[in-house]
RNA sequence: UCCCGGAUCGUCCAAUGGCAGGACUGCGGGUUCUGGCUCCGCCAAUCAAGGUUCGAAUCCUUGUCCGGGAUCCA
């Protein structure tokens, strides 16, 4: 608990500047504001802005809004809307009533550009986008003003009106700021306010034919909403000063500040919209919610938790440099979760038949199991144990290295919660493959334990081979054999280092019987094997089931070691 | 090179002029009816050089390296 309190406590220099706000009284609370465009699906990048925003907002008992900045009805489609809500919904996070559209605004902003023009500090330009950027100049050299700069504010507004009213075509001219054309920083040399799109927006219809760019409308939106403290990534960082131009001009009385953190950077995965694309168009994944991607559908596709996600995002912090966080610390937080809430049930993926040989023919025992021996409440259940039974062809080895505490001839083991069994053949195929074992058990050792108290070192789980459930079982691995596939050496790209054994299918798997009575939503532990959840493919004929993550595996790190 | 940022264990984050600390990873060990969990221990860092100061990761100067910035994208 108190490594908990640390970690949702630890300061950063967002929490600083807010806490310093909040005793200055500069505000008497925050709002804050999660702006997705709806123009994708969301990641777990932005999960970190969405867990900072309205994290933020509940620690300090303010509010966090969620706007979608839909300023270009070319890329956004309401179809991302639906799906960037339920993703924040998944998270666990609630902006109550404060859903909010920029498009909404979009009679405001056009007011204020109007003033803006009123107070010369607006044109309309008519140069072709072309001579745009010629005159722009470039970071080494200034900027020349365009021809159309000193139109007078009665012209101005005219234009404006006619922009408006769908006189011009698209690209014939647009409203922009008049700044300084030899601004050393080139978003300040007079930014475009407005553009003419004869494109209906998804929500306002056909009823404008201009709309307004991002850094017209981001920090006039955030006074809208009284927003105090405006998170984004860092790539912004050259548009804070143009986003308290148009503040310092317009002088509404909401001030926002905007903050600009690092983005989070992941481990053996890539992050880019465009590069996700690539992923998911040329088939090198099946869709944005395959469990191999780093997108909020995938992750809740592949069953990593709501609340890991959250855990992580407190653990990786906040700062303002450049960072890849290690995809271990995410899988640690999935496990932890997973550890103290995951059912247990017993499950052979790869299964090699044994025989009990003194046990009776006919004979079906049950025995209790502990569900979670991290959670006594959760209690036991039965589970039927026959003659012939199923156990991991990784769990026998003919001729065992010295630390192999599993099966091997002449070596007991416990099947757990059962048996100690005690091998004693080797049934083999014309081809030399161990097909099945024959074993003894020792009647004395029922539920798992010895009345003379004999050590085993092994325990192994297991099946009965009359009941279980089939299952089909997809192991994912990293999509990436590199952690950046963006370092890419000579003429390489990143697909050059996909994995091409991120995902395996097991076909035949076998799950303990009482895994048909899981609910489809539910995350269980295979034990020895790992963390799993029912995949949607799932049908009445077949259950199909996606790997987590596996357990944390000594004897694994020891062999690979030799 | 013009502007703006940033450089702390392998990784991420702290230390806000006063003993460089935590987490993840890795390594070693204890415990164990999951080679899981848990517990104990270990390895491991202030970009460089000057300066200010009793004292510098922190302040100043210079340099180096890294990132971002010139869409009618966000």
């Amino acid at each position: 608990m108190s490594e908990e309190k640390v970690a949702g406590n630890a300061v950063n220099f967002i929490k600083s500047i807010i806490e310093s706000d909040l005793k200055s009284g500069k505000h008497s609370g925050i709002i804050t504001r999660f702006p997705p465009e709806p123009n994708g699906y969301l990641h777990i990048g932005h999960a970190k802005s969405i867990c900072l925003n309205f994290g933020l907002a509940k620690q300090y008992s303010g509010k966090c809004h969620l706007r979608f900045d839909d300023t270009n009805p070319e890329k956004e489609d309401v179809e991302y809307v639906e799906s960037i809500m339920n993703d924040i919904k998944w998270l666990g996070f609630d902006w109550e009533e404060n859903l909010f559209f920029a498009s909404s605004y979009f009679d405001q902003l056009y007011d204020w550009a109007v003033q803006i023009i009123k107070d010369g500090f607006a044109y309309v330009c008519h140069q072709s986008p072309e001579d745009v950027r010629k005159y722009r100049g470039t970071a080494k050299s200034k900027g020349i003003d365009s021809p159309f700069r000193n139109r007078s504010v009665k012209e101005n507004l005219e234009l404006f009106e006619k922009m408006k009213n769908g006189e011009f075509k698209e690209g014939e001219c647009m409203l922009r700021a008049k700044i300084d054309m030899s601004h050393p920083n080139v978003l300040m040399r007079d930014p475009v306010m407005y553009r003419i799109k004869h494109i209906p927006h998804h929500r306002t219809g056909n009823k404008w034919c201009i709309y307004p760019t991002y850094d017209y409308a981001h920090g006039q939106s955030d006074a809208i909403e009284n927003i105090t403290h405006s998170l984004c990534t860092l790539e912004f960082e050259a548009h804070r000063p143009l986003y308290e131009w148009f503040l310092e001009v317009i002088k509404p009385e909401s001030r926002p500040r905007q903050i600009e953190f690092a983005r989070l950077n992941l481990t053996y995965t890539v992050m880019s919209k465009r590069l996700m694309m690539t992923l998911v168009k040329d088939g090198y994944v099946n869709g944005w919610d395959d469990p191999r991607m780093p997108t909020v559908a995938g992750i809740r596709r592949r069953g990593y938790p709501p609340e890991a996600v959250k855990d992580f995002a407190e653990r990786i912090g906040v700062a303002k440099r450049d960072s890849t966080v290690s995809i271990d610390l995410l899988e640690h937080c999935v496990r932890e979760n997973l550890n103290k809430t995951a059912q247990r049930f017993m499950g052979v993926l790869d299964p090699l038949k044994v025989v009990i040989s003194n046990y009776p023919d006919d004979l079906v025992e049950e025995f209790d199991a502990i569900n979670n021996p991290e959670n006594e409440s959760d209690g036991k259940r039965k589970v039927p144990f026959s003659k012939t039974i199923y156990i991991e062809k990784s769990d026998f080895m003919e001729d065992p290295p010295k630390k192999f505490h599993r099966l091997a001839p002449g070596k007991e083991v416990r099947l757990r919660s059962a048996y100690y069994i005690t091998c004693n053949e080797i049934v083999k195929d014309g081809e030399g493959n161990i097909v099945e074992l024959h074993c003894t058990y020792d009647p004395q050792t029922r539920g798992g334990g010895s009345p003379d108290g004999r050590k085993v070192k092994g325990t192994i789980h297991w099946v009965s081979a009359t009941h279980y459930v089939p299952v089909e079982v997809r192991l994912y691995d990293t999509l990436f054999t590199v952690e950046n596939p963006l370092d890419r050496e000579g003429g390489k790209t990143f697909l050059d280092y996909i994995n091409n054994e991120s995902l395996k299918v097991i076909k035949n798997g076998c799950a303990e019987i009482n895994l048909k009575n899981v609910e489809p939503s539910a995350r269980f532990q295979f034990e020895r094997v790992g963390y799993f959840c029912v995949d949607p493919d799932t049908t009445k004929e077949k259950i199909i089931l996606n790997r987590i993550v596996t357990l944390k595996d000594k004897w694994n790190r020891i062999q690979k070691n030799k």
